[in-house]
DNA sequence: TATGAATGAGCATTCATTCAT
DNA sequence: TATGAATGAATGCTCATTCAT
């Protein structure tokens, strides 16, 4: 009995903190994503968490480790979605404008968390993008966040390549590697995004979809049938 | 005669200034592309310009102008190379290679300065790439400099677009909206560099620029004769 | 019980916090007094005080704060000791006397808290003294700090102008405003305060109140009875 | 011939050299007076002098130096004033009147000049006004200046108190120290002027004289013919 | 556990003064 | 002599992190 209840009250106890745990992450994002990472305080974090700055600090070691937490978490449900769109019974051409749009609204809803992940230097002190990730020098944290990451992104284009690769066997598209589309895929989509603030012109989720689509698949070059669909 | 001498004397006086300025700019690149924005302080830039730090405050009067001013000279290099390869006599195929190659290059070369540009919040308070570019309750030097550096993006894109927009009248290019064609080749090439740190596999300059040239004018789509180039 | 445990607790800190800052404002009133306000540094607050330059920071906001604090209390103690003076059972000539002995005594002690406050330009930015106090351009600290201010020293000038009011009812004095009276006095006694260290002579306490007190009375005229009384 | 030439060549530059001064000495005392001491920059009065920082250097030996020499200036004037006036043909009352408007009006015109002079304590690191004017510890220049300023200020002093003599003599005013009534003077005067910002009211130049006037020779208390004059 | 309080290490910027021409 | 340039030394203020309760 009284075991039980010890246990039940572990139980909560787990549970309240797991809780408390999200409340953080939530808070920790929607900061991040307004004001990006060198201009976030714990301080804003621990406001808008509705807890004390210390308090951070018994659920998380760091800024960083919050940060990392955050851009962990949303690769993963990037998987999920991922899995579910390759899973889904449909022509491989409408998975990918699946994929451009469902890509382009993440960028856009997490704005500068992935605009940050993607940049920040002040996030790996003196690192990121910058030293060849063999990873040396970097402290531990850094480097579980390192490995984590480009594991959880190499599934993420594993995905999208083994999508490819129906298309590739069944004749629909040219004999490529498809991984290498993949990352081009990929590269497309996060550059029209991150761009996009520089452009005259603003295109809406649709007709920016649209446009990666027909490019991905057509090329500039002419002989095939791009579909002049919608325009903006 | 003293007239002459004097005017000498003032002129390579002015010259000295103008070789200080630019080897604080120098240092300024240097230790921002190592550092990012936020971790570089003026001490930084100081210590490598040889400088002591209120010198820098002599030559420019923050150091956002000078963050500033490097990433508008780099764009100004930019623009100018953009229009030799335009008028070169050659194929446009040709020219759009040598495009992608050389915005990679560049971009491997200032790697982070260009990174920090697009991505760091801290540049401009609460601003750049978040809020609408109104710009609104932005401070002057800040309006200014996106200003200029929004007019020297628009002339970079319509000289590639200009590109374009021959092969299109040649009937080479499908007839797609030219100026879209450069947001597209600029987002693949931008995308492709930024994401790299990620990958796996790396790529050379060569495969690089072959991967985005071939994807960028065939497509995914099987019909077109993509020539099945080298391979790293 | 734990309730009133927790109280007691929240009891003890608060006073605690409440020590604290006091500490901090006698440190400051010694170092501002030692160095004037330009020349003291916070830093030498914090180690006057015994705490981190950033611990200042989570009890006052600023530098200008600390000090806007110091002259408001030292102008509160004046105004109670003003009062209990009013109240006394004496003489009228006798409660000038104590309120000419009681000011230049808190001057001497205040020594140049006072003279800051009534001089230093650089407190508000480019204002006390100067800009007619309509206080447009002041920042809302500095503005709020004015008000204060000037609703403190009209309070002290009234008590000394009902304590004339008196006199004047009783025929003692003669029938002016009693308000002018209080002017007078009060730049009398600071006058004579803040002139003193340009005196080939110094006077003591006693002298001083004597000779303020007189002249205050009787003038340069002759005709009264201005007792002859003690000298130095 | 030579000779001459080369002495007025020589006079000629002394000449200008002492025009340079003043302009100087004219420049720091706008600025001065415009923004207080620590405000004030060696740039700033460069600028309104229209010379560079550097040739402030080669006419004075510091910032300092510049204020004591504005200082020692005013000292200068007032005295020159104060004789003229103690050689009028006049009413000692008179006499008395013409020196509060006067001192009243220069207070006015070079406002925080003596505010500054009276107040700053950064003008004599760590000292003026707080030490015991036995100035050990103090820089030579501070030193002299201190010596300097004294002794003008007792000139003026002994000029007010010369006046007072005359009335004493002739057995218009009481038998006092006429020092001690000079003193008294100053400090209603001077009292009046810088207390004026914090006043409800505020005083013209006629009505203060008048004021402080009727208070220096008829004090407070009945039984004097007090001439009720205008009041503003 | 949760937290209010404390702080060390910085950081951008300023300015009186010196130096080289 | 006059000056443009250079700088050492500060200074107010911030923030991630730790500590004591």
């Amino acid at each position: 009995m009284s075991r039980d209840k010890k246990d039940l009250r572990e139980e909560r106890k787990k549970h309240r903190r797991e809780e408390n745990r999200l409340s953080i992450l939530r808070a920790g994002e929607e900061v991040f994503a307004r004001k990006g990472y060198s201009l976030t305080t714990m301080d804003d974090i621990a406001r808008e968490a509705q807890f004390s700055k210390a308090t951070l600090y018994s659920y998380f070691r760091s800024k960083n480790e919050i940060f990392f937490e955050i851009i962990l978490n949303s690769h993963e449900e990037v998987i999920l979605k991922l899995k579910k769109i390759k899973d889904k019974e449909e022509s491989v051409d409408e998975k990918i404008k699946r994929i451009i749009r469902f890509i382009l609204k993440s960028l856009r809803q997490k704005e500068n968390i992935s605009r940050i992940f993607l940049m920040e230097k002040s996030l790996l002190k003196n690192v990121l993008g910058v030293m060849p990730p063999d990873g040396h020098s970097l402290e531990e944290t850094e480097r579980r966040f390192l490995q984590e990451i480009q594991r959880k992104r190499k599934a993420m284009l594993e995905i999208i390549s083994e999508i490819f690769h129906q298309g590739i066997v069944s004749g629909e598209f040219r004999d490529i590697d498809s991984l290498e589309a993949a990352y081009i895929l990929e590269s497309m989509v996060r550059g029209f995004h991150f761009t996009r603030f520089w452009r005259e012109r603003s295109y809406s989720l649709n007709k920016s979809t649209h446009l990666i689509h027909q490019f991905f698949l057509y090329g500039l070059k002419k002989g095939l049938r791009a579909s002049q669909g919608e325009k903006k």
